[in-house]
DNA sequence: GGGTGGTATTTAGTTTGGGTAATGAGTTAC
DNA sequence: GTAACTCATTACCCAAACTAAATACCACCC
């Protein structure tokens, strides 16, 4: 690991980055595949899609965000009848959230319609760039989880 | 340019690329370094500083806000003495922003912070793949300016 | 067994950062 | 010279997060 703060190009790295991710971000959020549903929701499913199932507290630590967040969020989702909760079988304070086949219909769909949008914004980039980028999507989604 | 719908590898790219920028983008929320200023001001500055001057207009288009959120914006920073307004020489609807001498040196400042938040973060990720990020920083920024 | 401290979730109230609609001033085209 | 358009602003609103406090439960120690 170079040493990140000091090396000038990769500060200049890092200080792009965090703009172009913001930036970004800011756009996407008005991508919405359901209009009624907020970008952390949308995540919160991405998560339970690839996790299984998860407690609010969990999904709360996952997803960056305090837990009466996470409940709110979890429970505008029950009432879309996009994921189910149960009580968890060895802690009765907690609960276990999982997703319903709903959800998962509406996340394929989701993507197809997230990567048009994407796909649309990225015509504007050449071959290289696009694949830079695309080398470059797991590590950032590592980062995101650090 | 692939098919960036159809490709299977392309689609998933997007998919874990927009998960990402949307997670990553959250939690850079709250990294300030001035806790008095919201994200989007700290980037409006950043723009500043690569452009010299523009109208508010101008930079709601930049930063993908609506006029009257930049007008919000410009108030406050101009009021914590960080851009200067004058008037358009040309247009006399119109005002030209700039930023002031103070908003340089936060700006140096904040660098050093977030440089070190991202860096510490970054300490989780190999060599390869700090240099793949690197590569895709400019690439990324260009894409969020499309 | 009962008290004590800690944890999971929720409720209530607040802040924030953005949006839309409507207004006023100034410019451009006919 | 007026009609249409553009830039910035004002007033109002809304969504989505937060903090603090309440509730329910577990685990440990005596």
């Amino acid at each position: 690991m170079p040493d990140l703060i000091h090396d000038g190009d990769s500060a200049a790295a890092v200080s792009s980055l965090r703009s172009a991710v913001m930036l970004l971000g800011r756009r996407l959020k008005h991508q919405r595949v359901d209009e009624s549903l907020s970008p952390t929701e949308m995540s919160v499913l991405g998560t339970l899609a690839r996790c299984g199932s998860a407690t609010p507290g969990e999904l709360a630590r996952k997803e960056h965000v305090q837990p009466p967040s996470m409940t709110r969020i979890v429970a505008l989702l029950e009432a879309k009848g996009l994921v189910r909760l149960e009580p968890h079988p060895d802690d009765r304070r907690q609960k276990r959230v999982s997703q319903t086949e709903q959800a998962e219909a509406m996340l394929a769909e989701s993507r197809t319609k997230r990567n048009a949008w994407l796909a649309h914004l990225a015509e504007g980039l050449d071959e290289d760039e696009w694949e830079t980028l695309r080398a470059a999507a797991p590590v950032l989604e590592k980062l995101a989880h650090l």
